[in-house]
DNA sequence: CAATTATGTTGACAGTGGAAACTTGGAGCC
DNA sequence: GGCTCCAAGTTTCCACTGTCAACATAATTG
């Protein structure tokens, strides 16, 4: 059987959909994700996915997973080798908010509570993972004292503080509270925002 | 006439729709907030708020923008009048999250294009003010240096660096992706997240 | 007082996600 | 092989959404 032939049973529906979603994100972003514009570019009923993931909110989740995945491989790309750590700590922040600025409506979709289950435990993982790619950078990261007792685990604030300072900047860009340049690019790039952080050890 | 007798003609309907608006945010969340609902609160076919809002963005944008002013209040509400500058940014910051944890249904309809027209002049205003509060107590922030050439404006870098930082923190809070207390708030308060800047002058 | 304009209402429409009943294909079992 | 059973999709319906056009009413204005 040809491979494009249609077949009542689909085969790999599951990887269809989410590779659908994926591309309508990109081509009509996140308003115009819809469970019914998926199953109807994959070429299934509008209720087929529910099969497999359960209902709208399983297949997002779904979607936001692979997001995190690729997301997580973003940041990876861009680390060199053997830079050292305040280098390859500018490379994935950069890297972090790169991918949101190329995939806005994933970004947006991904830490979107109210479209996505965050208790899914597949999601849950994937978002994990990306996280501790940044987050993995911080430790020893040399910071102006902290106001709270060091009894709190330094490591964990400045893993927060870190986080913090780059996804808020890729939000706000994302949700157009950064004025852009004519190459559609914040005016002030995330390099000019970031400070030069130094290391302890 | 008695005041809350029924007229066809509501007299402050427009207040009315936003004040439904903010009181359904608080009780249903971002996704129990529809035109359809707000209008019914207030006692009123779901086509009459189309008169004085164009739509729902409309009435979303409209709602926002009050967001926004007791966003400002907020923050300002907590600012300390004799203190020094650093105990004036952190106050600020801390309201700027404050208010997050306490409506963050409304905070996220703030900053979410989807739902609101962020061209819309009032909206616009409102965001700038709000804004400027915290911003506003970034300028001779001592701050480590930075990685790009001088020319480029330090106050400017400085304010989206702290806002980016703020902002960040209670996006990620609200989003689900910080870990909760018994208490609902998040176990690393801002305060331990947010270092402790000092200024040059 | 008449006419016009602002303000709401009614009813219809296309769109959404979800549920129930049905159909189809494949896989396993005797 | 023939049988059953179950997973996978479809069809049909439902409640709900925002928007639109046509209409009704109140207030204002000349």
């Amino acid at each position: 059987m040809a491979e494009n032939e249609k077949k009542y049973h689909h085969g790999a529906l599951k990887q269809a959909l989410v590779a659908a979603g994926l591309d309508l994100l990109e081509e009509a972003g996140l308003e115009g994700l819809s469970l019914r514009a998926i199953a109807a570019r994959v070429g299934v009923s509008h209720t087929a996915p529910k099969n497999h993931f359960g209902g709208l909110t399983g297949l997002t989740s779904a979607i936001a997973a692979e997001g995190f995945r690729r997301h997580a491989a973003a940041m990876q790309a861009q680390l060199p080798d053997g830079a050292d750590r305040r280098t390859r700590l500018r490379a994935a922040a950069e890297g972090y908010v790169g991918f949101a600025l190329d995939h806005p409506a994933l970004f947006q979709l991904m830490f979107s509570p109210l479209m996505c289950d965050l208790d899914d435990p597949d999601l849950r993982a994937a978002a994990a993972t990306s996280r501790a790619v940044l987050t993995g950078l911080a430790e020893g990261l040399d910071w102006p004292a902290l106001a709270l007792p060091v009894a709190m685990d330094r490591q964990l604030r400045t893993e927060w503080m870190l986080w913090s300072m780059v996804h808020g900047y890729a939000t706000l860009a994302i949700a157009g509270h950064m004025p852009r340049g004519s190459d559609g690019r914040p005016v002030l790039p995330f390099a000019a925002v970031m400070p030069d952080f130094g290391y302890l050890a």
